[in-house]
DNA sequence: TATCGGACCTGTAGTAACTACAGATTCAAG
DNA sequence: CTTGAATCTGTAGTTACTACAGGTCCGATA
């Protein structure tokens, strides 16, 4: 057998360094379905091939992009079924729009109330502390 | 022993509902030693009292604000040391408003992404998605 | 006083989304 | 053929809880 015939093989560094992600973590994306068991040399090393190197690099941006994982894999299931409509993928999306609207909401709430705490505080070495004495009032 | 002497106490679900805090969780508290044990009854059933319940109180609204179970800590020996010198109530408090603050400046670059993939898709139900070829495209 | 339902007990396992080992095996270069 | 780097499997740790399972206890009623 020649070696050109053969399509190049990928190992599990080599995709590591490509997209980025970590070894560990491919293997965990494998062992929960997300990506694809590859061939193995006769040693039993993973070879992958430039499929895996795009589902990885999807999955990469997926995550980057701040997609649970349980969405990840719905989006997964649309391509991998080819039987992504559009509409499906833009609910997916504009709903994760909305949970990162609202954790904005959240924060910048939690910012005005810490802003408050550390703008009374004197910064002084006395025992009374305003920021203490706020945490142990009433909640928000 | 006459009853009115004894310091009222409190059950571990009266503690519960006064706070919000689920009961499971207040002996996680405990058992992570943010919360000091308790006496028990004859049968071994907690018995806080009011301290307790500050005490709780106060991790509570830590909790709200978003400290995290480290910091909730540090703030917690501050305050039984009783050595709480302001100044340094006030660096973990800037250095969580720090922490809020860059979490708001990722998650509005996010949306703002996201946002626009969702823009450039028609919501038909073609198997073209600009959202899909986005993600599979080389990352931020 | 017996009983009955709800409150409470301990201890373990599960969640998300990985990361970090330990200890063995394989690969590739010299 | 040797050696050191890369990979392998499998398990445990991370954060901050939550959810059981299978018992025991408490307090109010009959």
């Amino acid at each position: 057998m020649t070696d050109w015939a053969k399509p190049s093989l990928i190992g599990i560094g080599e995709m590591s360094r490509q997209t980025g992600v970590g070894i560990e973590t491919i293997r965990y994306f494998e062992k929960i379905g997300m990506m694809p068991a590859p061939g193995r040399s006769e040693g039993g090393n993973r070879q992958y091939t430039t499929v895996h190197l795009q589902r990885l690099f999807f999955i990469n941006r997926c995550r980057q992009i701040g997609f649970s994982q349980n969405e990840i894999k719905a989006l997964l299931l649309m391509v991998d079924a080819k039987d992504i409509t559009c509409s499906e993928v833009h609910n997916i999306t504009v709903e994760h729009i909305r949970d990162i609207k609202k954790k904005i909401r959240d924060l910048r709430k939690l910012e005005k109330v810490l802003t408050q705490m550390a703008n009374e505080c004197s910064r002084g070495d006395i025992p009374e502390c305003p920021i203490i004495e706020t945490l142990f009032a009433a909640p928000v």
